[in-house]
DNA sequence: CGAGTTTGACCTGCGC
DNA sequence: GCGCAGGTCAAACTCG
């Protein structure tokens, strides 16, 4: 499969590289890295040993003091990165802790919060930073907890009018924002919708389009009608493309499908599949080739799990509920007309390729960039597609790795959306498509900074890239965010000539100051970097993988590195394979996965039933 | 025989 | 109000 190809092409460039994932699959390495491999002298020092005439007893002292220093080098790495690992721990134990009071005690919420603020490692990890993103649905007697929480949220936002994301139970970027402004929000009957809108689709209690199904007995319960009535339009979506071979993407859940339809524009029909691990799962997605590109399979997501999910399957779900929630929290507010001069904006998208998160929304009233109806999501359904296709290599390529935005799932080049929330895993090489090879670009416009300067012309875009920085363009993103968010006019995407110091601080600075940021960053990373390690059967000691991966990153993001790479076959295997590890160490509180035992589709996709039969 | 798929009919929302 | 298109249902069918 092409993924898998595009792995092992990458292994073979990386294999000299440093490497992270290399690094996180050995545990401990660095027993192995105390000792360093031996210098051409040394060898010959060894090969010739101790008779050889031509070294002197000095040049021997000098050798080894060289080898000396450079294993207290390497040693003193080794204590950094512990301590970093270390600190992350704590960080991840702390922020565990947090979540368990705010979903057992909510009342506590704020004194916990408090007290957790004011522990040391805390102090750049407030609440607002945070990140709660679960894909399994909280027990349902949580949700009122977390509705508490969310109110809460949703005051403080209004108190506040901080710039930030919003977003409820499955998924929160749990940070304060202003009262913004979302004509998502105004349009939602309940005021505390606009906390809990992301929240109730995402937690199951989604409703599928109104008014459908509730004749005959379906799924949903009482609590999603409520949420049906309270929310009754505004489905988020998330739509994977991909490249695919097979009929559909094995996501690691069970699907069964229900219905399959030509849709206008697109001679491949839609199939229509709704999730089958749990009875009542309200999840279903739709499943389409593009029209333009048949190897293309999209595949559209809705709904949350309101089920434990397989191992398998909560890379992909996890993937795809940060997306909707960063969709629906961006879609919060609108202005459009507004052309992002940023270098998304500037930048040819014949010029780019990789795997991009793009924003669409075909509500009118909100004002995102419409979406084409090829396939079409509804109006009422704003859409985020996370683009996991690339480029034909043919497109030039390595001069812009970056950010493509298509109008819509069947990726009709350019609208260049007014507004946009894009995460973008964008490959580095033309036809390799691997999330964590990738970079990842998590813009975020004004909807979410929802600011003050909503009526000045300038867009921020912030852009976080992460990849590999031997290549500058990635950089140019953080930088040209960096100046946009600091008002600092800069039209035009800045040339290369920035230094790469001030990029990386430009990067650093925009990661640190918008926790906004940093919220999708754990989202996204914690699908990437789970993905790094590797094979399904090594799903133990994810935490600390995880961990120590992002720590890796984090220690290495301000130098040249590679992102861990991680084995994509067709984009979803690459996802079953992150679940593993993505889950336990990663900011995002997963259910306990539970073993799905299906007596038939083991595979869980009706793809690989298909497949079969084919 | 049970689970999943197929497929035509039906329902609903939206635009004109 | 009408027609269109998307989405869903459910009976028939297939498969293991």
């Amino acid at each position: 499969m092409e993924f898998g190809s595009q792995r092992s092409v990458k292994d073979e460039k990386r294999s000299d590289e440093f490497s992270v994932e290399d690094e996180e699959d050995r545990p401990d390495k660095d027993i192995v890295m105390q000792e360093p491999p031996l210098t051409t002298n040394e060898r010959s020092t060894v090969e010739a040993g101790p008779n050889a005439s031509s070294l002197t007893k000095k040049e021997e002292a000098d050798e080894l003091e060289n080898a000396k220093a450079e294993m207290g080098k390497v040693m003193e790495e080794n204590q950094r990165l512990k301590g970093c690992l270390n600190r992350i721990l704590n960080d991840y134990r702390t922020l565990q802790m947090q979540l368990h009071n705010v979903v057992e005690h909510p009342q506590d919420i704020k004194d916990s919060s408090e007290k957790v603020s004011s522990d040391d490692h805390q102090e750049t990890v407030n609440e607002s930073d945070l990140v709660f993103l679960s894909l399994g649905r909280l027990p349902r007697n949580n949700e009122k907890a977390n509705k508490v929480v969310s109110n809460k949220a949703l005051k403080e936002e209004e108190e506040e009018d901080k710039e930030g994301l919003s977003l409820g139970l499955e998924c929160k970027f749990e940070t304060s924002k202003s009262g913004s402004t979302t004509e998502h929000l105004q349009n939602t009957q309940s005021p505390t919708n606009s906390v809990e809108e992301v929240p109730k689709e995402e937690t199951g209690g989604e409703s599928w389009p109104s008014g459908k199904g509730n004749k005959t007995t379906r799924d949903h319960t009482t609590v999603e009608d409520e949420v049906s009535q309270q929310n009754p339009a505004k489905k988020a979506r998330v739509c994977v493309r991909a490249r695919c071979d097979t009929p559909t993407l094995n996501d690691g859940c069970q699907w069964r499908k229900y219905g399959q339809k030509i849709s206008k524009g697109n001679p491949c029909p839609r199939a229509y599949y709704r999730c089958t691990v749990a009875p009542s799962c309200p999840v279903r997605k739709q499943v389409q080739r593009c029209a333009q590109d048949m190897t293309i399979l999209i595949t559209t997501y809705e709904g949350t799990h309101n089920h434990p999910l397989p191992l398998s399957a909560t890379a992909m779900a996890s993937t795809t509920s940060a997306a909707a929630s960063m969709l629906l929290s961006g879609s919060s507010t609108s202005h459009s007309g507004t052309r992002p001069s940023t270098t998304m904006a500037t930048t040819s998208v014949a010029d780019l390729h990789g795997m991009n998160f793009f924003l669409s929304d075909g509500s009118k009233s909100k004002q995102f960039y419409l979406s084409q109806p090829a396939l079409s999501s509804s109006p009422s359904h704003p859409t985020i597609t996370l683009d996991l296709t690339s480029n034909p290599p043919s497109s030039s390529s390595s001069s812009a790795p970056f950010v493509k935005f298509s109008s819509n799932p069947n990726y009709n080049p350019p609208r260049y959306p007014p507004n946009s929330t894009s995460l973008n895993f964008s490959s580095s090489e033309s036809n390799a498509t691997s999330w964590s090879n990738g970079f990842l670009t998590y813009n975020t416009t004004q909807p979410y900074n929802n600011n003050r300067n909503m009526n000045t012309n300038m867009n921020i875009l912030s852009n976080i890239n992460l990849g590999r920085l031997q290549q500058q363009q990635p950089m140019e993103n953080i930088y040209s965010s960096y100046m946009q968010r600091n008002n600092i006019n800069h039209v035009h995407a800045p040339s290369p000539q920035h230094s790469l110091p001030d990029t990386i601080a430009a990067a650093t600075k925009v990661i640190t100051a918008d926790p906004n940021f940093q919220s999708a960053l754990a989202a996204a990373l914690s699908s990437m970097i789970g993905s790094g390690s590797n094979t399904q059967g090594n799903q133990q000691g994810g935490a600390e993988n995880l961990m120590s991966q992002k720590m890796k990153w984090g220690e290495l993001f301000p130098s040249s590195s590679a992102l861990p790479t991680s084995s994509s076959k067709c984009s979803s295997s690459f996802l079953n394979k992150s679940s593993a590890n993505s889950q336990p160490g990663s900011l995002m509180f997963l259910q306990p996965p539970v073993p799905l035992s299906s007596p038939k589709s083991a595979s869980g996709s009706p793809g690989d039933h298909r497949d079969k039969k084919n």
